[in-house]
RNA sequence: CGGGGUGUAGCGCAGUCUGGUAGCGCGCCUGGUUUGGGACCAGGAUGCCGUAGGUUCGAAUCCUAUCACCCCGACCA
């Protein structure tokens, strides 16, 4: 491709609306243009990289035995109707109605339409299994976009449905997208890391988030230094600590002026913030509770929520915090609650501690469990951290990562099967709702995870297998006939070698053209200048590592031929 | 949805407080000189100052409403 006869409109300046620098760069390089909040149009270097990310999709989604769909991305609302997710899905979901008042809407996921296809025409136990992919445009309303293709409300998606007989069959499925999506990840060249997950609203038993190790990633993840275990911190689990023997000294109440958060108790009283305990005043499905967790922890409201098999958790607002301990907050405590207490593993093993008063500016040392208070119940309450044992291998401790999730898989069960009669009749007579499992890719979320983790200060550094093109050709000298007839050459000959090439043989100066490159990103450039021709060579230098090496022009597009070729496939373990 | 902020040329911004005929840099067009890391000279085009209403002799500027966008939070297959 020329750059002449294309669209590549690159920006000296940064818009002022991006901030992290894969939004910054794509639009700087001419690859994305904003439409409306979280809506973008791909312009020609950006729908190329898309395309490349969605051809290793295909690829290794075929090589894993699956076939690939194209579903409608306007949904009838009687589906989800049926599902019960027109009602729980929320304001996400994009609704609108036709000329004739019929409701629909645009799908941000495809659950409902795949299962209303395969419970059409699937019966028989023969049929099974079979797993049906698409990558296809969503539209979820989402509240904030931000941050570019990083999280838009339009954008493009892998999803993969796959339907079995019995639990064992969907979960060698699930292994083997869980090895195929490891393959994917590879070859775009991206450094992922497989964690455990939230199964979140979709339920189920088993779930992995796959996470591009980024500093912009909107996920913390926990991952361990030993053993191969990594999660989500909302998942994460935490290894049980040993109990100290309790404590004996009396319950006594300190005064602690204005002292309220954490930090201004530790400071006041001169304690580590290990020996405080929070009190943190909870709605469990409207009913105030009281979570205990250490005072330099956090505590994870995903983990109480299913410990105590709620529907909701919230942090009670200043008013109910009053009415409950009676103080303001800031110096709620554990001792004289009547709502019920939930205590952390961390907080049972502790001999005492220190926590709030239920009166203003106080708190109380010696606290007891036990003695001075009765847990409801004790369980894991609490948020992982880096530096935690690791609960897995007993020996490794945890490392924390920030994460952009580009993947994730799911073992489904019946949760949709079931209620949407998903039926198929087994060798054995009898008629069963399939087993399934869903697993989706991010498609245009990789391309701003590449670039997150592939970029210096002079632009984007693309991997090879997803660069929109392999090489850029630059012409140094766009009317010097000589040199113009050498690109000329070399632009035919790599194009019929079958290398990818931007050619850029606009009359501009060397200068904007070396700063273009840059920004851009391909992984080699080329450039042949009158110098470089007088000696009968064409320089060639590597975005990646900045090496520059002078390869004579007759011998340039085997070179560069063989050394695109090796990296092509990218590191597919 | 709560808090904060911004809408002025394609992009980045000044001008708004204190009302008086719309500005700068980059980019774009023409001509010339240049040509290996975002050249220089000369000339030029480009704006319903987000939108609607109001105040005023006069509004980018003051008032009201509204829309859009960005950031933080909450939300989130």
């Amino acid at each position: 491709m020329k750059v002449s006869s294309t669209l590549i409109p690159t920006l000296k300046e940064a818009p002022a609306e991006a901030e992290i620098p894969s939004h910054i760069l794509m639009v700087r390089g001419g690859y994305l243009r904003k439409v409306a909040a979280g809506v973008y149009s791909f312009l020609p270097l950006g729908w190329r990289v898309v395309q490349k990310i969605s051809r290793i999709v295909r690829e290794e989604m075929n090589r894993a035995g699956a076939s690939e769909v194209f579903l409608p991305a306007v949904i009838p609302a009687e589906l989800w109707k049926e599902s019960g997710r027109w009602d729980h899905y929320g304001a996400q979901l994009l609704r609108f109605k036709d000329r004739k008042h019929g409701e629909f809407v645009i799908g941000p996921t495809h659950e409902e339409v795949i299962v209303d296809l395969v419970r059409g025409d699937v019966k028989s136990y023969r049929q099974l299994p079979l797993n049906l992919y698409q990558i296809q445009t969503k539209f979820r309303d989402e509240l904030r976009p931000r941050a570019g293709l990083m999280r838009g409300r339009e954008f493009i998606m892998k999803d993969a449905y796959s339907f079995h007989t019995n639990e064992e069959d969907a979960k060698r499925e699930y292994k083997n997208m869980f090895d195929t999506y490891c393959r994917i990840f590879a070859r775009c060249g991206l450094a992922f890391r497989a964690v455990e997950a939230d199964t979140g609203a979709i339920g189920g038993s088993l779930s992995h988030e796959f996470q591009v190790l980024a500093e912009t990633g909107e996920d913390a993840i926990v991952a361990c230094d030993n053993c191969d275990y990594a999660a989500n911190v909302e998942e994460a689990n935490v290894r049980k600590v040993d109990a100290a023997a309790p404590g004996t000294e009396a319950l006594s109440e300190v005064s602690t002026p204005r002292a309220r958060t954490i930090e201004e108790v530790t400071k006041f009283l001169n304690v580590d913030a290990k020996q405080l305990v929070k009190t943190l005043i909870c709605l469990v499905d409207g009913k105030p509770v009281a979570v205990l967790v250490r005072g330099d922890r956090e505590m994870n409201e995903i983990k109480v929520k299913r410990a105590l098999g709620a529907q909701e958790v919230v942090l009670a607002n200043d008013r109910t915090v009053d009415e409950v301990t009676h103080a303001p907050v800031g110096f709620a405590g554990p001792v004289g609650l009547q709502v019920p207490v939930h205590v952390d593993h961390e907080v049972a093993a502790l001999a005492s501690f220190i926590a709030g008063a239920n009166k203003a500016d106080a708190h109380v040392k010696n606290v007891v469990l036990g003695r001075d208070f009765k847990a409801a119940s004790i369980g894991d309450f609490r948020q992982a951290a880096a530096g935690d044992h690791c609960p897995r291998c007993d020996k490794g401790t945890f490392k924390g990562f920030r994460g952009i999730e580009v993947g994730h898989v799911f073992f489904l069960g019946t949760k949709y099967s079931a209620p949407m009669k998903c039926n198929f009749l087994d060798a054995d007579g009898r008629e069963k709702p399939a087993v399934m499992g869903c697993y989706g890719i991010g498609v245009t979320r990789i391309a701003a995870a590449a670039i997150e983790q592939n970029h210096d200060a002079d632009g984007i550094v693309w991997p090879v297998p997803i660069a929109p093109f392999e090489v850029h050709l630059l012409s140094l000298a766009a009317n010097d006939p000589a040199v113009v007839d050498a690109c000329n050459d070399l632009y035919k000959q790599l194009n019929d070698a079958g290398v990818e090439v931007l050619y850029d043989d606009r009359d501009e100066r060397p200068g904007s053209k070396f700063k273009d490159s840059d920004l851009i990103g391909l992984p080699y450039r080329m450039a042949i200048g009158k110098k470089g021709l007088a000696e009968g060579i064409v320089e060639v230098k590597a975005r990646k590592s900045a090496e520059v090496l002078k390869v004579p022009l007759a011998e340039a597009v085997a070179w560069i031929k063989s050394r695109v070729e090796t990296e092509r496939l990218g590191s597919a373990k």
